[in-house]
DNA sequence: AGCACGCCGACT
DNA sequence: GTCGGCGTGCTC
């Protein structure tokens, strides 16, 4: 943003002495050591609400509670609630007098005239800096994400609230722009009732919408910017949150043009963190009214919230990985609720989550008309994996027949993709006739083998399996392996010699190519788009039996989500653009993709979940950690009392982490064997199990029994 | 988690 | 009489 570069130089002149050398200390580098903050021991302290309630910024969830600081009269003015401070915290008392205990950081969340802590109260070390960063509103919020997924309010508040940055804090934001005129509806008018769901954003009502993107490149994009605008234009600040920073630098360019620079920032890890800081204060001090971020903007104290939208809510990425890993659908939904603001949840397909917020009447569906669908989406054909092309170099590319005769056309005319398998994206046991992922018949967890020949067993529950049988077809024989998926994306190059061959994947991610013939391996969620904005000439999507085989609870929706992703990059069928999906056509993913229905995917999804007691339909929570930890834990939680009809799965080992993935919260370290149980309670228990969960945690905790087990809200991926 | 406090045994 | 083992509990 070129806001960052209007700043003006600090006013140090206003600043007293000692805080001088404070900045001078802090502006020289990071090595240099800090100063010294004085003691404040028989200082006078402030005359009017001498105590500071201050959250100590300690993750520890049994400190999850605030702490009373006495406030030096000299902080009085600067010690006002949400700004960071420096506390002694943890020594006890020694000859009476305050001693040790190492300083450490905190926000004041309040003044007050006295304390209910009994002893005497320690002075504030310093404040840090008098820009107040937590306020009311984002405490609260922190609050409740935090009560929701069962972590303590500091942990929080740290991916809320961005480290300090001394620059930014002072310097001035910039004047805050009028309110602009309302744009026209764009791309909305393409939508039945997206003409009527900017009108409730321009009147400052609250609609709540579940939004099935119509195909196409960059038009969603555009129409995420107009909402956004239309809710400025009302007075009322938006915020949208996305997946990745390429689909937000999308929304981005697309708010610039229609509204110039100034009234809305982009807040994301690329720009590096002195300007997010910048950016975050500008919203922070009501400066800037929208924001356009990734996940961790989904917390942006935007001011008068009026729309919190989310796009492609299906993304992985939207799963914060600090903990309490909150996802940014759920934060969002919160904030659309207690701020009374518009939802808005977008995206080319649709998660079970969306569908039950249509299904529960939280959210109306905002979907275009058949006829609408049709004219748009390219033509969609599945080929089968065995029938495979008599030309010999689509023959060791694996191609089927169809899928080389398409691309062969096809670029002729344009740009063709080719979504290949993710690494590591293996399926595990499939019945070897339908490829229903085989299932346990007490829980429905996934079933796995230890090893050839070995009895099966629940991923869940942990019971054995002897005699497996498919429930869909009788079949009795399982498969688990998909062909060397990276190697048929280098063969695909020889079978196309005069054509040029990209990848775009992993470590290296193509934002777009050029819109002439070549063909584009990618893997799914790298795709590029093509210049011109005309879109790809073909797809060919070889990853459909790796993506269904999966015994994920999510398997066929996640096929669904990034077929669409890729499908949507392709011209309408009217122009020539033809999907090719290499998978059974009698699937269900594979029937909602040829039909463009994702909605009606989710809906039929939503409903099997709700017969076998599946999330979202229920709520669950993973506890993982050693076994003794994890056994511990559960008893605790049920003798701190499990709702009702709350219902233990497991524990099972936990699977070996894959060399080379980052080791998240919840994953156990290098060489140590790991289980996991898994708790299960109805729909609206939720709020009661993360509690339960919390306080057997503090329990444990606080006694310092033994091995600490990690808990997890909402786990992604429980089979 | 740190870290101090305290209660009991072994030492100068 | 005093030092220090580590078990217990608090951190404003």
């Amino acid at each position: 943003m070129s806001r960052d570069d209007e700043q003006r130089g600090e006013q140090a002149g206003a600043q007293p002495p000692e805080q001088l050398a404070l900045i001078r200390e802090t502006v020289r580098g990071r090595k240099a050591p800090k100063a010294k903050p004085r003691t404040w021991r028989g200082a006078d302290m402030a005359a009017r609400l001498p105590v500071a309630r201050v959250l100590v910024d300690k993750g520890l969830v049994h400190l999850d509670r605030y702490f009373d600081y006495a406030v030096p009269a000299a902080m009085d003015e600067e010690a006002q609630p949400g700004v960071r401070v420096r506390v002694r915290f943890g020594a006890g008392e020694r000859e009476g007098r305050r001693e040790g205990g190492g300083l450490i950081n905190g926000f004041i969340v309040e003044r007050r005239a006295d304390s209910d802590f009994t002893g005497r109260l320690a002075p504030l070390a310093q404040v840090l800096s008098p820009e107040p960063v937590l306020t009311p509103e984002l405490l609260q919020l922190c609050r409740s994400v935090a009560d929701r997924y069962a972590g303590s309010l500091a942990d929080v508040v740290q991916l809320a609230v961005p480290p300090r940055r001394a620059k930014p804090e002072k310097q001035p934001s910039p004047r805050p722009l009028p309110a602009p005129s309302a744009p026209a509806p764009g791309g909305w008018a393409r939508y039945p009732q997206g003409p009527a769901f900017l009108q409730a954003l321009a009147d400052k009502s609250a609609p709540r919408a579940v939004w099935t993107a119509l195909p196409g490149p960059g038009g969603w994009a555009d129409e995420l910017a107009r909402a956004m605008a239309t809710t400025l234009a009302a007075g009322r600040g938006a915020l949208a949150v996305l997946p990745d920073g390429k689909a937000a630098a999308r929304v981005d360019a697309a708010l610039t043009a229609l509204l110039g620079e100034g009234r809305h920032v982009l807040l994301t890890a690329e720009a590096g963190p002195e300007p997010r800081y910048r950016r975050w204060l500008a919203v922070s001090r009501g400066a800037v009214r929208a924001v356009v971020g990734t996940r961790a903007a989904m917390f942006a104290p935007v001011r008068r919230l009026g729309l919190a939208a989310i796009w492609e809510d299906g993304d992985a990425s939207h799963s914060e990985d600090r903990a309490p890993q909150p996802h940014a659908r759920e934060v969002l939904l919160q904030r659309a609720v207690t701020e009374q603001a518009a939802f808005l949840l977008g995206a080319h397909g649709c998660t079970v989550e969306a569908a039950q917020l249509v299904d529960s009447g939280f959210a109306l569906p905002l979907a275009a008309d058949r006829e609408t669908v049709r004219a748009v989406m390219p033509r969609v054909r599945t080929a089968a994996e065995g029938d495979e092309a008599r030309d010999p170099a689509a023959r060791s590319a694996r191609l089927p027949s169809l899928a080389w005769r398409t691309a062969r056309d096809a670029l002729e005319r344009g740009p063709v993709l080719v979504q290949v398998p993710r690494r590591g994206y293996v399926p595990r046991l499939v019945c070897e006739r339908c490829r229903e992922p085989a299932r346990c018949t007490h829980c429905a967890g996934p079933l796995e083998a230890a090893g050839e020949g070995t009895v099966l067993r629940c991923g869940w529950c942990a019971r054995e399996t002897p005699a497996w049988r498919c429930p869909m077809c009788g079949g009795i024989r399982l498969r688990g392996s998909v062909f060397g998926a990276r190697r048929t994306a280098e063969e695909l190059g020889r079978a196309f010699p005069a054509v040029p061959v990209r990848t775009s994947g992993g470590e290296h991610v193509l934002g777009s190519v050029p819109g002439r013939p070549s063909l584009i391996v990618a893997t799914p969620g790298a795709e590029p788009v093509p210049e011109g904005g005309e879109g790809y000439a073909a797809a060919l999507l070889l990853d459909g039996w790796a993506l269904l085989g999966r015994p994920d609870l999510r398997a066929g929706e996640e096929a669904l989500r990034r077929w669409l992703g890729a499908a949507s990059l392709v011209r309408p069928q009217g122009e020539g653009g033809t999907v090719i999906v290499v998978a059974d056509e009698t699937m269900r993913p594979v029937q909602a993709l040829i039909r463009w229905d994702p909605a009606g995917h989710a809906m039929r999804e939503l409903a099997e979940r709700s017969e076998l007691g599946f999330p979202p339909v229920s709520r669950m929570a993973a506890v993982t950690g050693p076994p003794e930890a994890v056994a511990a834990l559960i008893a605790a939680a049920r003798e701190a009392g499990l709702p009702e009809h709350a219902q233990v799965l497991g524990p099972v080992p936990l699977p070996v982490l894959e060399p080379g993935r980052p080791r998240g919260p919840g994953d156990p370290p290098p060489g140590e064997q790991w289980e996991r149980a898994l708790v299960r309670v109805p729909r609206g228990s939720g709020a009661a199990l993360a509690a339960t969960l919390k306080t057997a945690q503090v329990g444990r905790l606080t006694r310092r029994e033994g091995p600490v087990a990690h808990i997890r809200v909402d786990p992604l991926d429980i089979g």
